[in-house]
DNA sequence: GCCTACCTACACAGGTCTGTGTACCTATTT
DNA sequence: AAATAGGTACACAGACCTGTGTAGGTAGGC
């Protein structure tokens, strides 16, 4: 019965099928009969392109594994508009949080290679932050990439768990503060005069 | 084989272990056979007293929700202390993360019993820092509450992948510098003249 | 026409999970 | 002494899990 011509290559009709069971119930909660069957492949078939579920999981976060692409939009709105996007995709009914931390959260923190790429995608994160922040001339763009990264997290976790996307709003009008804070001139009626609080 | 007197109450020395298994190990990763079998007593035991696992896990986040219990500490200091707390906890090996949003992560956002207890929970948390906030004078007690949660969950999801305490560091500076903003005298020297920042 | 690559269907091994059923044992209370 | 409450051991039902084995079908390239 219609032996579908596989041609939009299997591997990534798997992976994108299993991404979407894996971050919308839970990586131990799917099955892999289950997605076969949702892709309607012979479990056989699954098997025959990823050696194991665990295989499977690891494609998984890594296919989320995407580097922001190069924007040439001045740096103050690119880290503006993250909290911008964060507040669309939180509107998303299908957004259910990091992929990356429910993944450490379930499969334990003793799973290294999900840990590893879990470490390896919050700090490029943390440093597409940075590099923006060195652009702007803050001093410490190290500690306030670290902030902002602890802004975004912070709201995902939220949203998550009280499916409320004022949380990314939030989240900015506190980035907008710590980078006024910092010596940016954020564009809100140059209220921002640079009067530094010694954090410690 | 010396038939445990029981005496500490059987059900709270299940819900003990339970909480140890559940929180390091994730919910669905531990069955209860494990957990009967950690204890020293029959599956059957266990399921006399909750009649079944969901139940016991709804047990577990239950208690994990204690109320902060009020104290006599200026409020300030009560809220920067959440996190030098925050860096104590994360310090220690067995920090998995918050139950709440671990649970909800790995349960799925369907699973109504737990996603309730962990809005609760959070909305408690929420609270408590607004009251403070309102005793020192805030304006916008609600709002800097919210942004103070956020600092809170996203450092607890930084460690939970980076295992990092410095990401209690980083908040705490974070939250002093929203503190002061809001017109909070923070102990720094007196750097913090009152400069509000219009965040919209 | 045939070979190769890839798919199918399907059964099954061996494990784990939740939850129950049953029969017995051991304190404490009455 | 007897009844009751709460524990034990242990088997088992029924579901689901990962992973494999086997035999056959079908399309495209030589």
């Amino acid at each position: 019965m219609a032996p579908l011509p596989a041609k939009p290559d299997m591997k990534d009709r798997i992976l994108e099928i299993a991404d979407r069971l894996f971050y919308l119930q839970g990586i131990r909660a799917v099955g892999v009969d289950t997605i076969a069957a949702e892709i309607g492949i012979s479990k056989r078939t699954l098997y025959n392109h990823f050696p194991s579920k665990d295989a499977l999981i690891s494609a998984y976060l890594a296919r989320r594994f995407v580097a922001p692409r190069p924007s040439e939009k001045p740096p103050l709105e690119q880290i503006l508009g993250t909290f911008d996007s964060l507040e669309r995709r939180f509107a998303a009914k299908d957004f259910r949080g990091c992929p990356f931390v429910n993944a450490v959260a379930e499969l334990g923190s003793e799973d290294q290679p999900v840990r590893k790429i879990a470490i390896a995608f919050k700090e490029s994160r943390r440093l597409w932050f940075r590099d923006l922040l060195v652009q702007l001339g803050v001093a410490d763009a190290e500690g306030l990439a670290t902030q902002l990264v602890l802004l975004v997290d912070g709201s995902i976790a939220q949203d998550l768990v009280r499916n409320d996307p004022a949380m990314a709003r939030a989240a900015k009008a506190a980035a907008v503060v710590l980078l006024a804070n910092a010596g940016v001139r954020v564009g809100d009626g140059g209220a921002t005069q640079k009067s530094q609080v010694k954090t410690r």
